[in-house]
DNA sequence: CGCTGCCTTGATCTTCTTCAAAACGTGTGG
DNA sequence: CCACACGTTTTGAAGAAGATCAAGGCAGCG
């Protein structure tokens, strides 16, 4: 029973400090809002961006610097997060490839909300804020594909919202993992692996509880035999069994 | 000390239900995002809008309804709401005139998230949600402005996130009603009123907090002198009290 | 092999909810 | 114009969920 594997995350094995020619152009050719456009349009966007490299825990910006630029992940895992000086700090977004984050917005003098943190080795592109709305303007249809991807966020956002507002800590953790399974799930012999490093605290910030009382959820679900769990790792044994749990005494959503 | 006069609100002395004519032109015209376009290409946008009037207290559509339309605000106040079925419902925002709500997103099978009710007598115009890509499309810097406003949204409801796993229900108060005297604050002999009939149970839909508790808070708050406060209202008398309440403990924002 | 950082578990304490009831304001109908 | 009735607000007391404080245990790594 207390047999716990090791982590069954494969680690990056290269430092992916520095994208590769060949990944790079992959991912500003397969971005969503730039779908549709031609293949020159896009070698000249390309030209635009910027990559740089992140090791694991290292920050890209922090909430309050001088929000210049908008970045896009080109491999590796980046969390976006709020402080408070109590140190009790809110994980909002989990971000993998192909996703955007940063100053997308027009004021010039404006600060970046949230700081962004690699979970992982990461490579990221970036493009100074104003050349990205230029980009926008000239290709309306990336326009309305950001504003979709920016309206998700909202509703996720409020989903949230709603959560902290009426759920308990139980029924945050079990949605939360549903939504990471469903974004980072890969399937394994012993049900589905959310593919990212994720302690505790990374759970507990997500929900807005304490490291202990996710903690203390974790092993309850564990002993039910609703997930797998280690250092840094979960698994879903069974998503009907979380779902019953995240959804019980409301229907929709 | 007992004395709490009646409802400083002026309550709308014609029953709005019917925009009048000048108004629609005076608000689409108004409107951020169509700010910069040449007269007749706003004369032509009007024709896509249809007006329809709603009484307080009734529902404008509900969470999970078909989505199809945006919606602009011409006179009075909407509050957008989500649901659980145990009734604790969230109050995610109080819209006022010349901002919009509804179907932004491309999907053409989607709901509503949301439910929109009027809070007073409200007059709103309506607008395919096909036909507002359209226009935004076709106008790219009308486009720039909405994924504005909607990032904007992102990141108060990003806010709310934060405030609801770290702090407490009286610090969320106190920043709700700044909130709400930035956005609706009347000068007043006695303070800042914030023009909207606002109930407690509005307060603690709005920073999930039950209708009990949101009292207790806001009795506390007038006992110190920090609002004036009866029936559906609220004023601010102490507004640098109030900011003090809800930033102690931390600095930014 | 022992160190460091996650993770777990227990006991206590605080905040907020829940349940209950009373007081008050507002607009209504007599 | 007054009084009643309803919905809003207030207050109290008891209970629960989760935070906090405090040890220990375990995994992976040098």
């Amino acid at each position: 029973m207390k047999e716990r594997r090791k982590t069954p995350l494969i680690s990056e094995p290269v430092p992916a400090h520095q994208c590769s020619i060949d990944l790079r152009l992959k991912i500003i050719g397969g971005l969503p809002f730039f779908a549709g456009l031609k293949p020159e349009e896009i070698a000249e966007i390309n030209r635009s961006f910027h990559e740089k490299g992140f090791q694991s825990e290292e920050t890209i910006f922090f909430a309050g610097d001088p929000a210049s630029h908008l970045y896009v992940v080109a491999d590796g895992r980046v969390k976006l997060m709020r402080h408070t000086v109590a140190g009790r700090d809110v994980l909002l977004e989990l971000l993998i490839p192909g996703e955007f984050f940063g100053s997308l917005s027009a004021a010039p003098e404006e600060e970046y909300p949230e700081t962004a943190v690699a979970m992982t080795p990461v490579c990221v592109l970036s493009i100074d804020k104003a050349a990205f709305r230029a980009v926008l303007s000239r290709y309306p249809s990336a326009a309305l594909k950001v504003l979709d991807i920016v309206g998700h966020r909202l509703q996720s956002a409020r989903e949230m919202v709603r959560q902290l507002s009426a759920f308990s800590v139980e029924k945050r953790i079990a949605y939360v993992l549903l939504r990471l399974a469903d974004k980072l799930g890969k399937r394994r012999s012993v049900g589905l692996l959310i593919d990212t490093p994720l302690s505790r605290e990374d759970l507990a910030k997500m929900t807005g509880a304490t490291v202990e009382t996710a903690s203390r959820v974790m092993s309850a679900f564990q002993r039910q035999g609703l997930i797998d769990s280690g250092r840094q790792w979960v698994s879903l044994k069974d998503r009907p069994g979380l779902e019953a749990i995240a959804s019980q005494d409301f229907e929709l959503e």
